[in-house]
DNA sequence: CAGGGAGGTTAGCGGTCGTTAACCTGGAGG
DNA sequence: CCTCCAGGTTAACGACCGCTAACCTCCCTG
């Protein structure tokens, strides 16, 4: 056991270079040389790792899509542990985890809405099925604490706010941006803005 | 004169129809051939009409960005015509503006933010630079607004409040979302919310 | 110390892609 | 009626790309 901080395997190597790569130049744009090149190997002996270049975007997209739900079921059983948290300090968890996750890998996040349709049919649906799963949690939280807020209403809420959250990619103009933490504020406060707005409130 | 409604050019329809195969598989997910099957012309006859793909590509970012840019500017004007209109019915307009755009033309919306990188120098440049005078244009009415937030927070504000309206493209599970009218007041009211949220108030 | 697998290498194949070349055609204009 | 050009066509070229094949080395283990 204990796989903790072990020094990097290659292959989590190869998926984050390869992560970084295609969020900036497109899946298609990036050929299997430079992924190789970019960890000090070249070209090939990628298939040593991986079955192909589909290979390595199905599993950054799994992965990606896993984590998120697996974090907001965890925080989602935090609170209700505590026998009936707030809904405002559930929402609240949520919007932060989602905030950390866009500010620490924002690579992913980029790749998560964009190369989707890149997928085999069957990787295609496990994703879309994690997100969905990811996009209801949200909805439910949100209408507990906005009750007024139809289902349809509430949903295309959650998925602008998540527009708003996942935007942080734009904002990485390298250097200058505030400091991490103000930023993650800034961006939790909109969020709630814009929810309580979406609502009557 | 009078080119108003006179049936779409050929270029016009290449154009539109590029968009959109950009947008659904990327600017390097989509041949030549494609494209010109979409307009009923079938691969190199498109060299007729442009130099070369890139060309077409070019032309559809600095499209958008000028055109998002002389639409904020005219509103802008109109405001500052009537004499002083308040900052928060400026903002409105430019608010309305976006949003308009976003629900009308969201092939044009996922490119802008997606495929810049694959232009070429001179173009990437004009495109930026473009979209970076309309975004000051919003931070200097959101600023005028709200006085408390410090230009950083303003700008990054302003790009938050983008990926929530350009969040259109996701709301569009063909058919069932709600209406055009009751999506746009939505959005409008979120990114007011938003704003609001990230000043003080 | 034999051997074998893990993890590299380079060469090269087959397919696709953007682009050019060469040719064709219908209709407007002198 | 001849001409010519705008706007197509198909063929083909060269580059590139994903992937496989074949081979080579450590290094670990019995």
């Amino acid at each position: 056991m204990a796989t903790r901080t072990d020094a990097p395997t290659r292959r989590e190597q190869i998926l984050k270079e390869a992560a970084r790569l295609f969020a900036e130049r497109g899946f298609h744009g990036v050929g299997v040389d430079e992924i190789g090149a970019a960890v000090g190997i070249s070209g090939p002996g990628l298939y040593r790792h991986f079955a192909g270049k589909d290979a390595m975007l199905a599993e950054l997209l799994v992965g990606i899509s896993e984590s998120l739900l697996t974090g907001a079921k965890r925080r989602l059983a935090e609170a209700d542990g505590v026998g009936g948290t707030a809904p405002e300090a559930v929402l609240d968890s949520l919007i932060e985890g989602h905030i950390d996750f866009a500010l620490d890998d924002r690579p992913l996040i980029t790749l998560h809405d964009r190369e989707l349709d890149r997928l085999r049919d069957a990787d295609r649906k496990l994703v879309r099925q994690l997100q969905r799963q990811y996009v209801e949690l949200w909805v439910g939280v949100v209408r507990r604490l906005y009750p007024d807020l139809g289902e349809p209403a509430a949903r295309s809420a959650v998925h602008s706010v998540f527009g708003l959250l996942n935007s942080t990619p734009h904002l990485t103009r390298p250097g200058s941006l505030p400091d991490r933490a103000g930023t993650a504020e800034l961006l939790h406060r909109m969020a709630r803005g814009a929810f309580a707005a979406a609502s009557g409130a």
